[in-house]
DNA sequence: TGTTAGCACTCTCGTCCTTTGACTGCTAAC
DNA sequence: GTTAGCAGTCAAAGGACGAGAGTGCTAACA
């Protein structure tokens, strides 16, 4: 984005910038006394008029018909959000709402992300999504079988990131203390592989296995069969989480019920879903503006992106969506704190990790 | 409502019944020729004018205006629904959903509870509200604590309606086999006992069944926190569960968004979501229409609500919001089958229970 | 060369009016 | 009790029109 550094005189900027930002608070095309009014008292209408029809033609900004005022084009937000990705901060409240998220450290994956969606949606206002994309990658670091009372047991998971949990059928005539032996096993034998690993692993380890204890065929078999209608669930519908659907209604773009029925038909569809959100990013936030989404019929809207990585891998991806006016400066600094409790998070759990050591 | 069987002749009836019917289905006004096309073919539109006129004077029926076709009133649809109540077949696909997903028996009760009302906002296509009532009556059947990897432990309860569980702080000193023997001595002393009496129950206890092992006093008192903490959270929230509210877009009763806000915001506010489900149902499946509901806002729409009872406490209320002009029958039959799994499932469990006995 | 005042032009939005068409209610006849 | 026919009513759709808010352009000025 030199170029725009090169082309756009300072004055320009200036301008380009407070439309944008104005059109984002207030949802009304820009015309020359707005800004006038906003950033350039010492300048005459007449002059950002001729301003403004200079940033029209670079494309910047667009009329809707002539003799209406002026809204940005989606170049034009991409200036302003490559502008912008400064620091600003956010509401105090919100801040510590999202930081006792994640002080309570609840330990479910499952659970977490749930959360995440609904805070980071109530912080900033708009729909939230959250993928898994990486369950598999997740890194085992123990392995609980828990007979409960009724002909079923639970299959814990501690991995690198949280707990996973499923149910598994289980037998009245195998005694509690072969699950715990099974667990131990399995929990020795796949440490430190991912989740996609155990699956594979264990179809081979299962004879070698089973020589210690005969039952411990039928449990393997049964974990297996668990885990992976765990893992199909999961990719089938990718895991995905949205939250505040609903506070898509309250931008004028959507007063159209027709118009929010789509966008909300898209996001309750996981493949599209998906193909929003499948590639990882390579900045911490990232934004897709109109055209820039890979799904034709979000073209109109705007989406922010940040995943979570551990160890490099993209886990889980937050994204959040609203039109293209969307208030990009919020959206990024509600998700930078995110980001940045992602890492505290990181941090903390590898110093507990080595003074505990392995168990 | 033998009242109605009085007044109304059967052809009266019938005529009020298509008509609403008709309503329900098509959402305009009901038109004497519409009547006629659709179940009195014999009789003219000049006699079934006479008809309407006549249902609307007693009260079933009301015109927007003059010289525009009729609608249900209030009055109309409870009489419709009264006569409705017998077996409506629903759509096989959304019968075996539901099946299927109580036949996976999830063992979560929060996850119960959200799939509960993720399929049957999908079988009905209305908005679905799952809201705990009971959780502190849920009887407690045995007691786990699992300490992780991290400075944290799993509290996992099994219930008799499924698990409830929460996280607690752990210390590296205590070892395992302390949090076992913890676990088994909470069993013994509160089996059979409900959630809110083993809250009470324990600080009583607590000095007496620390004798026994002297770390057992701060395990107790972090299962005191932690569980009071989740009892907190679960009512100050309601432990309530919304799924598929966008749907109320679909109807065009809510083509103004301004209206379907309006009943949005209602049902993400938890203390109006309690008021409307707060007084237990006697019968199996009940609905409330137009002003029968205990909150102004909602006047204009209905609500059918099926309660989850397990021992006569009603643990769960799953409530179905739409307008006046919902669904009755596809809804009631949706219930109804919910209804219905829920007592196998309770028959399975009550069975499993005596082959296993206590243990 | 950049800035500004002034004027003509354009286009939306709200209001008002008219027409159309779909109903109903009523009456008189069957 | 039923029906045909007619008059009456009202919403919805379409067109005309003026007001108002903008702009673009030109000519003058610094």
């Amino acid at each position: 984005m030199t170029d725009d550094e090169i082309v756009l005189s300072d004055r320009k900027k200036q301008i380009l910038l407070s439309a944008v930002e104005d059109y984002i608070q207030e949802a009304s095309p820009i015309t020359s006394s707005v800004i006038q009014h906003k950033c350039a008292k010492d300048l005459s209408t007449a002059t950002l008029r001729n301003e403004l029809n200079a940033l029209e033609a670079m494309g910047y900004l667009k009329q809707l018909h002539t003799s209406s005022g002026r809204v940005p084009t989606s170049k034009g937000y991409r200036f302003y959000v490559n502008s912008m990705m400064g620091d600003l901060p956010l509401d105090k409240d919100v801040l510590a709402e999202i930081h006792a998220l994640f002080e309570k450290r609840t330990v479910y994956l499952g659970d977490m992300i749930n959360e995440i969606a609904s805070v980071i949606s109530k912080a900033t206002n708009y729909p939230t999504i959250v993928m898994m994309k990486g369950f598999e990658k997740l890194v085992i670091k123990n392995i609980k079988i828990i007979p409960l009372l009724t002909k079923q047991a639970l299959i814990l998971i501690e991995t690198n990131s949280g707990v996973i949990s499923n149910s598994m059928e289980a037998q009245d005539t195998i005694p509690q203390q072969s699950y715990i032996d099974a667990s131990n096993l399995l929990t020795q034998t796949f440490q430190n592989c991912t989740v996609a690993e155990m699956i594979k692993g264990m179809e081979g380890h299962k004879q070698e296995m089973s020589k210690q204890l005969s039952e411990f065929s039928v449990i393997f078999d049964t974990v297996i069969k668990s885990l992976s209608s765990l893992v199909d669930r999961l990719s089938q519908n990718g895991h995905i989480t949205a939250k505040g659907e609903l506070k898509l209604l309250g931008n004028p773009e959507y007063s159209d019920p027709e118009k929010a029925k789509q966008v909300i038909d898209i996001l309750s569809n996981p493949n599209e879903i998906k193909e929003v959100f499948e590639e990882d990013t390579t900045s911490d936030i990232s934004f897709k503006i109109g055209n820039e989404i890979p799904v034709k019929e979000l073209k109109d809207c705007s989406i922010a992106q940040a995943d979570y990585k551990v160890d490099g891998e993209s886990i889980a991806s937050i994204g959040i969506i609203g039109p293209q006016r969307m208030d990009y400066a919020k959206i990024a600094s509600a998700l930078k704190f995110v980001v940045g409790e992602f890492e505290n998070m990181k941090a903390l759990t590898h110093e507990e990790k080595e003074e505990k050591g392995e168990q």
